[in-house]
DNA sequence: CGTAAAGTCGACCTTTTTGTCCTTTTATCC
DNA sequence: GGATAAAAGGACAAAAAGGTCGACTTTACG
């Protein structure tokens, strides 16, 4: 189970073109969220070879969501940055038995990753953005550190 | 929140210690476990600082549980070897965020974040031992990969 | 047609984590 | 006291993730 920044700057970014409404360039995701943009660049293309996004090349492209906000899980994110077995795995990073179940941890671990997925399964972006709202997100002034 | 295979080594490390009931030298347990010698030797010079073990250095010494195994927490465990911090950030590896509540994912992870804390602290050493047994561990021979 | 804006792609660098090696210190046994 | 067995600890190598850069392709607009 791998859950890195990337995943994060993905959702970060998605949720940001699903509060837009509209398509937006990854540079003006990139800097509105403060996130390297060549690193995202990376980022929205396994996102759109994953048929999460759509993007069009040239003078006035840009990238938009492929689906309704709604539509896009948590889970289909993470699983389009990270590879397709990333949830499947042991809750460990670098784990290197893959979720075994001959790993005596297995029979304490395997719910609890079971319930994350569960979680990421049923969460979509359109949630995430509608949640962030309230916040009033002056996430600037308080990257402090 | 970070969780990697350092702390898994330690959990697993202590759930041997806990199993065999009586104290163990570093190499016995790596040996047993698969786990580099020396690497598992630095975490236990953590779990040691922590309070979670005792060692004895010289001939005929080794590692033993300063603590009966139904007082150790797996979150004692992982912030023994994580830091004391790890489990309060955003559930991404690495992110620079450190659970910035400003973030506009904050309200969705903080709950999930809280729940799998929550699973860590109220799960013991003693319970993991108990379950791993039923499974006749033969993790040899399943290491295909 | 030319140019500028945008995504694509590959090579490379930096930091963190994982793992190795070797020496030192401590304790036991003969 | 000397040999041996064990933890302690520091330096260093390897691997992975995060991040940067530059060349290329595609496309719209003038």
């Amino acid at each position: 189970m791998r859950l890195t920044v990337s995943s994060k700057y993905a959702i970060l970014a998605l949720e940001e073109l699903a509060r837009r409404g509209g398509p937006a360039s990854v540079h003006e995701l990139a800097t509105s969220l403060d996130i390297p943009t060549a690193y995202l660049a990376k980022l929205v293309s396994l996102l759109a070879r994953a048929g999460i996004l759509t993007t069009q090349r040239g003078r006035g492209g840009g990238v938009a969501l492929a689906q309704p906000a709604d539509a896009i899980s948590l889970k289909a994110v993470i699983e389009a940055i990270e590879g397709p077995s990333a949830l499947q795995d042991c809750p460990f990073e670098l784990s290197p038995c893959a979720g075994d179940p001959g790993c005596p941890l297995y029979p304490v671990w395997d719910p609890l990753r079971a319930r994350i997925v569960e979680f990421l399964a049923q969460t979509c972006l359109a949630e995430v953005a509608q949640r962030a709202i309230p916040q009033r997100r002056e996430r600037n002034e308080r990257n402090v550190e």
